[in-house]
DNA sequence: ATACATATATGTAAAATGCACATAGAGTAT
DNA sequence: ATACTCTATGTGCATTTTACATATATGTAT
């Protein structure tokens, strides 16, 4: 019915393209908490971390400002370390609402793990294509 | 320097807790074009399809939003569909563009989908590979 | 001294998302 | 007729999330 003329607008195309990426929206977050589960730590040594999932070239920004908000939200508390050479550390702990956070989000993760599953069959499998062909309406 | 109303921080937390949500970002693009590649439709039937995968609800001015979007950058066209009683339907088609497009998202999802393995094998306890005991307090 | 690695942070803008509201055709009840 | 409801598509605005650029400071090596 509107299979002609599909040549256009490849550019926007390309643009979309290069954006695409499934990560859930704050995985930050459970990534940080699930590293200050194993050991206390700070934002640089965090951003290191981070890049084992998912976040090839993590800004500083974005993760100190996390950190922040994080520790306003009561999941994560901090104090300076001085005690050594160098630029002075912001250590961080998780706090016990922060471990009950992390496991809540972990069962969110596991949802979102169903959904997806759910879209894979959809997308590799072939549902019905024989009898249906294609109905527009 | 830090620790001033810690009690009071418990409010912020509630406030994160309710709103935590694995969905990844665009999900509802990469749903559209699946659905559009099972058969051509438009907004309201696609706002229904779509439930079943984690938009419980639904916001019609996010779905129209997001497909008028996707026609500005190729991968869906439509076309008026008039013929019948009723409002006019705005109808979609995949283009290849969208299928291509589909096919990358998949991948993306795929290649995050064993990130998110990574990240339950060391919630759940069974340390990565690549893991060495490093202590930093 | 100056260059570099470490370490934390802000300012601003863009993108994504959510919420409320606006418009309109068609059928049905009063 | 008019009011009401269901279908159907949209806009406006604010908030949240994310990205990008830049600023500051401390210690070490050259």
């Amino acid at each position: 019915m509107n299979n002609e003329g599909q040549e256009r607008k490849v550019e926007g195309q390309e643009r979309e393209l290069r954006g695409v990426e499934a990560r859930p929206r704050n995985w930050l977050v459970p990534v940080i908490l699930l590293s200050l589960r194993e050991w206390n730590s700070y934002g640089y040594e965090l951003m290191e971390r981070a890049s084992a999932f998912g976040f090839e070239a993590m800004n500083p920004g974005t993760l100190y400002r996390t950190l922040r908000q994080m520790e306003k939200d009561g999941i994560v508390e901090s104090t300076w370390e001085t005690s050594r050479g160098g630029p002075a550390r912001r250590m961080y702990t998780i706090t016990d609402a922060g471990k009950s956070y992390l496991d809540f989000w972990a069962k969110s993760l596991e949802q979102y793990q169903h959904t997806m599953d759910n879209f894979f069959r959809l997308y590799t499998g072939r549902p019905l294509q024989e009898d249906k062909e294609k109905k527009d309406e």
